[in-house]
DNA sequence: CGGCGGTTCTACAACGTTGCACACTAGCCG
DNA sequence: CGGCTAGTGTGCAACGTTGTAGAACCGCCG
């Protein structure tokens, strides 16, 4: 039923490696048997059989991304630039949904659920640094986020510390005593909670504010709905406040719901910033302010390194920590009208780690 | 370097045949030979090779999935939605992004970028019914949405016509009078935007209303932005409204924003209703009442559809055309608390095509 | 004219798996 | 006791492609 190369060859009188080597650009063939290859190809509507290609080359051209769920705009976003990257450079992408949990998180690092990929770039939720020795793994892989830092891979983060300074700080800078922060994890000492709200309390102590732990809005999941519940509550309970910080922007549109629920004008009384610049935030009544860590670089560069990894034959690499420059932008939530205004820099680091696959 | 199914073989004492038969679950093999086997497999990692599997069977347990972009949360909801229904089926899925551009879904179709997946899931955007003749393909299809009806395929839309329908006659139920539509494509016959405004027209019919062309908003491209600068427009155009149905969720945010920037109270003058419900809806503010076309129900009858094709062996079954429920749910843009206000029955139909594929 | 380097094409043998056909053993029925 | 069925395991030959090695040809130099 299917075409074969063994048909083609047969159509245009030559032998199927030649036809093979057409299909695969060798330089050393005639024009004309060229032609008549490319011609009994058109004719017979002949498509190369990748299982075959892919068993004899052992390589697939896909790479799997995996990430908690596509519904939340963040990860959506993020699928949307990995794809378009992988496939400038020719490469498919397969995503796997881990809905956070440790189980699918395992299976991805495991293999069990890599079908038949050539890499993977994986952002861990449910997964943390107890768990690095599941990261030693025989296929390339890049890591994603902040929950695991040290792995022998390559990882690509962002700038949370300096990003959530900065973004505490332009609070402050528009006199702003009273920041609130949403969706910290009490306790937790990794991830990006944890690096955020290390970030604000840097921030409150460089604009000169004191930390009050009543500020401190815990909000498990980082979901819209938990950030309105947790605005709601700390607003019930009477907490003061004259800004919020949100862990993300999900968090930030739900507290921004909560806001609205209880009469708060945003930002004339409650000044509001989020996390991730989603595309979301550009359109919330008010606009939202946000920080941008960089999410299209952050695509970019864990395709560009994974598939450096693949494609690497010799010794490997040292692996590396690659941080973008992230953004505050400014737009209706702080008073602003959706300029940049501030950049926080990033950077690549080169890890010393040992060598576990190679 | 990778371990084969020869090595495992060789460990357990028997067959590479065995070790296939066990892999594959074959009833006929004594607990003791089965049991060996699977020690081997663990002892060595073995883990099976897709490519070569791939090969043999001629099946690969992929589908891809096309869809204009990720970044649209309809999209990533129904991804979202597909992939889950895939994974439960033991199916994976791969994403294609066309930008709804006509080059890259004609690619799609012809195969040329569906690199080796044995089904297609396909919500065109940009082809249409003249291009009908293109999805005459020789691998199973599932087309999504409304641009092409009567192609050689499965087909699961929605209920496009009743819904719009229902939506505006809710809207008439509270009492308005002057209900604009925004997303409106003069002069087009078929896509959501033809059959959404038909319903709109529908529903005036049905209320008493007149149909009043200043009252219809153009909007090429379905995004926030084209949603409020369309109601930004009209209103600078003081055109009067109580009422408005956007053809989307997307636009609906977007002349959200535009009321609000406009100082209009929604709903306090002015009603507010989308389409396709998506998990924004929710948590805007106000609260954003829509219609649910019953997406979930959409992503899983588009992969079970497919998958029956797939597994199809003799005579190919007629193709259908499946419509879910959809439902009106009422939230705080149009007064409500977020209880579905009405239902719209769908069905199963029994499309009569000349079989192009068998 | 022998030989050499570049060009053009081909034969053969994998890659790792599974479908098919069959061998062999028991147990059991007639 | 012959033969039949169910249970258990194996060998062989693909699936469609590409890597390796080399054959055949050409022109040209020394």
């Amino acid at each position: 039923m299917a075409v074969t190369m063994h048909d083609v060859a047969q159509r245009a009188g030559v032998s199927i490696k030649t036809v093979s080597n057409v299909v695969n650009g060798y330089p050393y063939i005639r024009a004309a048997t060229k032609e008549r290859v490319e011609a009994a190809i058109e004719e017979l509507g002949y498509r190369v059989n990748m299982s075959a290609r892919n068993l004899r080359t052992r390589r697939t051209g896909l790479i799997t991304l995996a990430v908690p769920e596509l519904s939340l705009p963040y990860f959506a976003e993020l699928a949307d630039a990995v794809i378009s990257a992988a496939d400038a450079a020719g490469w498919t992408v397969l995503i796997e949904q881990t809905s956070a949990s440790r189980e699918r998180e395992t299976e991805v690092l495991s293999g069990r659920r890599r079908h038949l990929t050539d890499g993977l770039i994986f952002s861990p939720l449910a997964l943390g640094p107890d768990d690095i020795e599941l990261f030693s793994v025989d296929f390339p892989l890049v890591i994603l986020g902040e929950r695991v830092f040290g792995a022998p891979a390559d990882h690509v983060t962002m700038n949370n510390v300096a990003a959530a300074k900065a973004a505490t700080l332009h609070l402050a800078s528009l006199g702003r005593r009273r920041i609130a922060v949403i969706g910290a994890h009490e306790g937790e000492q990794v991830g990006s909670a944890a690096l955020r709200t290390e970030g604000y309390r840097a921030g409150l102590a460089e604009a000169g504010l004191p930390f009050d732990p009543e500020l401190v809005g815990e909000a498990g999941l980082w979901h819209r709905s938990t950030g309105a519940e947790t605005m709601s509550r700390m607003l019930d309970d009477g907490v003061e406040i004259d800004a919020v910080f949100a862990l993300n922007d999900a968090l930030a549109l739900g507290a921004l719901h909560a806001l609205h629920a209880h009469r708060i004008d945003v930002p004339g009384q409650v000044a509001l910033i989020g996390f991730d610049d989603v595309d979301d935030a550009r359109y919330s009544v008010p606009a939202l302010s946000s920080v941008d860590p960089g999410r299209d670089q952050i695509a970019h560069t864990a395709v560009e390194l994974l598939l450096e990894r693949i494609g690497a034959s010799g010794d490997p690499a040292p692996f590396r920590k690659v941080v973008p420059d992230s953004r505050i932008v400014g737009r209706e939530s702080t008073g602003e009208n959706g300029d940049v205004v501030g950049v926080q820099p990033g950077g690549t680091e080169q890890v010393a780690v040992d060598m576990t696959w190679a």
